[in-house]
DNA sequence: ATGGCTCGGATTGTCGACAATCCTATGAGA
DNA sequence: TCTCATAGGATTGTCGACAATCCGAGCCAT
């Protein structure tokens, strides 16, 4: 969050960012998305062409199409003559995400307890033990990446290619809901309850699995502190409060 | 689906789409994925830009833009050098949308049941006379309109815009899956089931709703026909038969 | 000092032209 | 007659340049 965006953007594998000319337009996206997903862009962030372009190595040209998409993915904003940057949800979209969302997940752990493979159950656990590592090492990032993670394998272990590519962006989307809304303390995702789905699904217990997830997701949305609406409500309440009191 | 490609495009006001100098982009996606919604635009149209270019009077870079997001929607595809064609769905997509579609409804007609008022119950009734209507009429291309729309206002009716988006996404390609896999007599939707559900929600009974509802949209793939999977596949077991049988 | 105005830099929006690619029609050869 | 190669037209992909718009700095009047 607090480092410079070009190295948001131009990861581990700096190699594969910055150097390679022509990366293909959905490598840009992938990128880009992640880099929502994993919360090293912040919302409200403006992605500028010029400056996109240059890290990419390609034509304004591809850069846009990229953010066309991903407006349409609803991870950045697209204002027009004054470009994009990424998205910062209300507190109405914010709750839609997590309604959508809960419908969306309780559908694929159903449908991944009825297909589940031994071999899809150790991936799932070993994306447990990767948390519970990085929970331990205290690394912010690759948490939230990983409990996010567990969830699209999910979504693969269920087969469902629509509601799996519509997951992603929900996904996406509330780590942006996430990084604007929540309190101090931030655990996002507990991997107990990880564990519980795991292992009702291991039973191919559609029922309770089904119902451990929508506690799950409710528990993150409880997390986050909505109260304050919008950061420029504030003004129209002091103009309110100014009125009513009188300032004079 | 008999009448040419600009007609399809072109509807009942006619000058809105041709006439008009610099229409927005956003108005040009909406007819575009109007017109597959209405099955107007057959599965696997080629839609050429200098064509589209022409019926819309705007350069091509907007009609470019236009198709990126529809493809996103996943309505058309995109092929690299090929250009872009109405989305021809392969039997596991179209059983990946009936499904995801299965969790969305229930999803909405379940929030709609919490907040549905007089006048949107007023709303949903008069779409199902409209339906009805057409089907007195015989206007095919208005049923299927209709009895999509019936969803799309229940979607509004929920107040979640996230889930009415992909909702829509949702049923746009559900009428390619129809257009494309539909048997000889094609009764879509029938308003009886759509009356039904309109009953259970003016009772607000969440549950009999959804259960309806998941009722009506499995109805809905029952009356298709995959059983050739692709047209393709016809040459390869041709082939084998060959083999098999022996032609010389 | 404050509020409004103007101008310049920066950024995005749009377009036309050119390059790359693909499909089709044509004709030579077996 | 059939297959293969080739040339031509048609279509898409890419880019750079220009126009339109916006934001902020600096200036002027009050």
């Amino acid at each position: 969050m607090s480092k410079p965006r070009s190295a948001a953007l131009a990861p581990d594998s700096a190699a594969e960012a910055g150097d390679d000319r022509g990366l293909p337009e959905d490598a840009i996206y992938e990128q880009i998305h992640h880099a929502v997903a994993r919360q090293d862009l912040a919302p409200g962030t403006r992605l500028r062409e010029e400056e996109l372009r240059r890290i990419f190595n390609v034509s304004r040209t591809r850069i846009r199409n990229v953010l066309t998409r991903l407006a349409y993915a609803g991870v950045v904003t697209l204002e027009p003559n004054r470009g994009a940057s990424v998205a910062r949800p209300t507190p109405k979209e914010a709750h839609d995400n997590f309604i959508a969302r809960r419908a969306v997940e309780e559908a694929i752990v159903r449908l991944a307890a009825a297909r589940v493979t031994p071999a899809d159950l150790a991936r799932l656990e070993a994306n447990i033990d990767a948390e519970c590592a990085a929970r331990q090492a205290g690394d912010q990032t690759a948490m939230v990446w990983l409990s996010g993670e567990f969830h699209t394998l999910l979504a693969e272990i269920a087969g469902n290619t629509i509601l799996a590519r519509i997951l992603r962006d929900l996904i996406t989307r509330e780590a942006l809901v996430i990084a604007t809304y929540e309190r101090q303390g931030k655990p996002s995702c507990s991997h107990e309850e990880h564990s519980a789905i795991l292992a009702a699904l291991q039973r191919r217990d559609a029922d309770t699995a089904a119902r451990l997830m929508l506690e799950h997701l409710g528990n993150v949305e409880d997390r986050l502190y909505f109260d304050p609406p919008e950061r420029d409500t504030d003004l129209s309440r002091i103009f309110g409060r100014l009125e009513k009191g009188g300032a004079g």
